[in-house]
DNA sequence: AAGGTCTTATTTTTT
DNA sequence: ATAAGACCTT
């Protein structure tokens, strides 16, 4: 529109009116609106005077990468390295050193917790700073495009951000309209194709072959594709991947906007490089255009996310990419003990596929890694259970343990397994807050109230709480809007379309054409407020006690009252930016770090959600073949999938400070049946020397169970206790046992202490000896 | 429009 | 084993 004239001219003001940025949305940017300074008397005062020596306790590669000042640099940084530290300093280095300006620098992060940290740890060296850009990919271009979308032909920036399961919502819809069977053409595997070729897995649709093999379904594709791009159009919406490739879009377009981003970005810094995919990348290439001087960060060996779109090459091409670029490698590892350093390198040495890396430490040796055989999944779990028991009677908190698996099943076994040994415990990731049904229903409700044209949250709310209006109903509607080209929203308050619809339905309709009515007056209010209107609107008590999913109404409460809450914060947080905001940030920030509320518990988690964090002890579960490698990573591609494995293998060893243990077992239960599992082939290739228990030329060498390390070995199976024997405990002095129950590393015994009472212990731990 | 049965698929997950 | 979802019945 106005921009299609603009482009040509070269010049174009400052997409954000001067610094700072007027409208914060995300708390993106640093410094909090109250006591944030003014850039005019950042400047006025001169640079900021840090609050640290920026190089003090820095490395020379480290010292290097920050005081990098002009052109491309690429930092790989091994595990451990300490890079966030290094990226932190390079920027307070050139705000406080270079004269740079903090609206002048773009961090980039994979995730709203990364992004959170290193926010907070530049304020902490520069307290006040504001105006600096750090924020994901997702966040940064839903900010750019809410700014500027009006110049993509029939977007708003009211647009709604739909997640993946609004976007299956909608294919399932259009699969049907189309007449397809949603059983063969499955929406969850549409749109996963979708995605991935807007990620740049494939360049055209055509370059997928589906399998079936048949030119039929690539027809069908194509024609969902297309539809759904018109629907999202029609709904003013945007999924994940839109708010990136619409922004690549815009910037290809209009070259004008593009460049008055890149103008301003004297600085862009890009971490986890090695996860970015090919929209990532372009966008990177157009926003760091103008002064580039682009620096990114990353580990080729960590790069765990292909599957995803992440293209490795996009970092092991970097020099090649960006000529004179400087490259730094951060090899010394602050944070693992020599001996798992070596056999986490070892590992990866095997892969093909990555640039070269010697990690190093002047740390201690420490303990051999152990590798434990289990006979199934539940003898693993009583085996790690009874391990974290150990560690915490040798001073080892619970939280500085972890558990890792390669698949979410696993995680029942071992739950049980620590519940059964009294062990607390949290899993990581889990349920998000948002997942909760009344809760996407209130959310569907707010983004209905500023983007009208949001038919799937029409959908998702018509009928909750229940007005009668069923799957007719809403179909007879749909009908009639669309043959005018009108949303849901305005539909259903229209005379005209109720009249074609009878009964039970069109009274309800109208009742929820009424409540829309009454929340016209929310358009502008703010978050908490628009919130309370909808809940007042809808008769949220009655609703929610009606509501019949397998939770307590007390749960459902509690859910409502946490949203309420989360609203009126960021209301507190971010005044004046009002109820778009607020849902743009409940689409793009899973509270998954406020879950990360630890406590003293042992953590479990998959293999990828370890990334990027660090444990004194890390057990590592089944390394078994058809798991780790998994089978699927191995058909898709043979060499490039074992490699990525191996990544993750190696991720997950390198979380571990002082201990590593890996666990395999010999059966364990799949999907209801047994199956006889072969010891992973990564276990081969770890050094002997370095490693604990493991397996010599497939003969079971058994435990040659000498102490010292690792494996708090329960008593060793040489004392055998009887009923009636005396024992003394180290804690509660002498008593007589009263009961054993279980065998082995099970084994529990009552006993009744003189002066402590009767107590219930785990054989393997309480450390009992015989007393006459 | 709701309740009951049957089928089906179960890597990894952020945004 | 299990759970979510689709289909079919009332």
């Amino acid at each position: 529109m106005q921009e299609a004239n603009h482009t040509e001219q070269e010049e174009r003001e400052d997409p954000f009116g001067g610094p700072p940025m007027d409208a914060p949305w995300l708390g993106l940017e640093s410094g909090n609106p109250g006591t944030a300074l003014a850039p005019g008397e950042a400047s006025a005062a001169g640079s900021p005077k840090p609050q640290i020596d920026l190089l003090k306790g820095l490395n020379p590669g480290q010292a290097e990468a920050c005081l990098h000042d002009l052109g491309p640099l690429l930092i790989l940084a091994g595990p451990g390295s300490g890079k966030t530290r290094v990226i932190t300093r390079r920027i307070a280095h050139l705000i406080c050193e270079r004269g740079v300006q903090p609206w002048e620098i773009l961090a980039i992060t994979f995730t709203n917790k990364a992004a959170k940290e290193m926010r907070e740890r530049v304020e902490a060296m520069l307290p006040g700073i504001s105006g600096l850009w750090v924020s994901t990919f997702h966040s940064m271009c839903a900010r750019i495009l809410r700014r500027e979308i009006h110049a993509l032909e029939g977007y708003t920036r009211d647009f709604s951000i739909y997640d993946t399961s609004d976007r299956n919502t909608l294919i399932k819809k259009l699969i049907k309209e189309l007449n397809y069977d949603i059983q063969q053409f499955r929406p969850m595997v549409m749109g996963g194709w979708i995605s991935n070729i807007k990620n740049g897995m494939a360049a055209e649709p055509g370059e997928f072959s589906l399998e079936s093999g048949e030119g039929m379904d690539d027809e069908v594709f194509r024609k969902v594709w297309k539809r759904y791009e018109q629907a999202m159009r029609d709904n003013n919406a945007l999924d994940f991947d839109d708010l990136l490739v619409k922004t690549l879009e815009l910037f290809d377009l209009h070259p004008g906007i593009r460049d008055a981003y890149s103008r301003r970005f004297r600085y862009v810094m890009v971490d986890e490089y090695q996860d970015t995919n090919r929209v990532q990348y372009l966008l990177t290439r157009h926003l760091s255009g103008h002064h580039k001087n682009l620096a990114v960060c990353g580990d080729p060996d960590q790069s765990i996310y292909r599957w995803r779109g992440a293209d490795v090459r996009n970092i092991l091409d970097f020099e090649g990419d960006h000529a004179s670029s400087k490259t730094v490698r951060l090899e010394q590892n602050y944070r693992s003990t020599a001996t798992i350093l070596k056999v986490a390198s070892a590992v990866i040495g095997n892969n093909q596929e990555r640039k070269e890396m010697e990690l190093f430490t002047e740390g201690d040796k420490g303990d051999p890694v152990v590798v434990l055989e289990c006979g199934d999944e539940n003898e693993e779990a009583t085996e790690i259970a009874a391990q974290c028991l150990g560690l915490k009677a040798h001073g080892t908190s619970y939280s500085d343990c972890a558990i890792f698996y390669r698949m979410n099943f696993m995680q029942r076994a071992l739950e049980a397994g620590l519940r059964r040994a009294g062990v607390p415990y949290q899993v990581v990731a889990g349920l998000e807050f948002y997942a909760r049904r009344e809760i996407r229903d209130l959310i569907a409700y707010l983004r209905l109230i500023v983007n009208p044209a949001d038919d799937v949250a029409f959908g998702r709310v018509v009928n909750a709480p229940l007005r009668g209006v069923g799957a007719t109903s809403v179909e007879r509607l749909t009908a009639w809007a669309a043959d005018r080209r009108v949303p849901l929203s305005q539909a259903c308050r229209s005379e005209e379309a109720l009249a074609g619809i009878r009964g039970r339905g069109r009274k309800g309709l109208a009742l929820f054409g009424g409540v829309l009515n009454g929340l016209e007056a929310a358009r502008g209010a703010s978050a908490s407020d628009a919130l309370a209107m909808v809940l007042d609107e809808i008769d949220v008590g009655r609703w929610i006690a009606e509501m019949d999913d397998g939770n307590s109404l007390a749960d459902r409460e509690a859910n409502v009252d946490e949203l309420c809450a989360s609203a009126e914060e960021f209301d507190r947080n971010h005044p004046s930016v009002g109820l778009a905001g607020f849902l743009e940030n409940v689409a793009l920030v899973s509270d998954s770090d406020a879950a990360a509320a630890d406590g003293e518990s042992v953590k479990l988690m998959t293999l990828h959600a370890c990334k990027g964090l660090e444990f004194p002890a890390v057990f590592i579960t089944g390394l078994e073949e058809e798991l780790l490698p998994h089978t699927r990573a191995l058909e898709e591609d043979p060499v490039g999938g074992e490699e990525e494995e191996r990544r993750l293998f190696y991720v997950g060893m390198t979380r571990a400070k002082q201990r590593l243990t890996l666990t395999h077992v010999t059966v364990r239960n799949y999907f209801g049946s047994e199956r006889w599992q072969n010891g992973s082939r990564f276990l081969d290739e770890l050094p002997a020397d370095s490693v604990e228990g493991l397996e010599e030329d497939g003969e079971a060498a058994k435990d040659s169970g000498n102490g010292g390390l690792g494996a708090y070995e329960p008593a060793e199976g040489s004392i055998e206790f009887h009923v009636g024997d005396r024992v003394k405990h180290d804690h509660f002095g002498v008593g007589r046992i009263e009961n054993i129950r279980g065998a082995g590393i099970n084994g529990r015994a009552t006993v009744a202490f003189i002066h402590s009472g009767t107590k219930e212990l785990l054989l393997a731990y309480a450390n009992l000896k015989k007393v006459n």
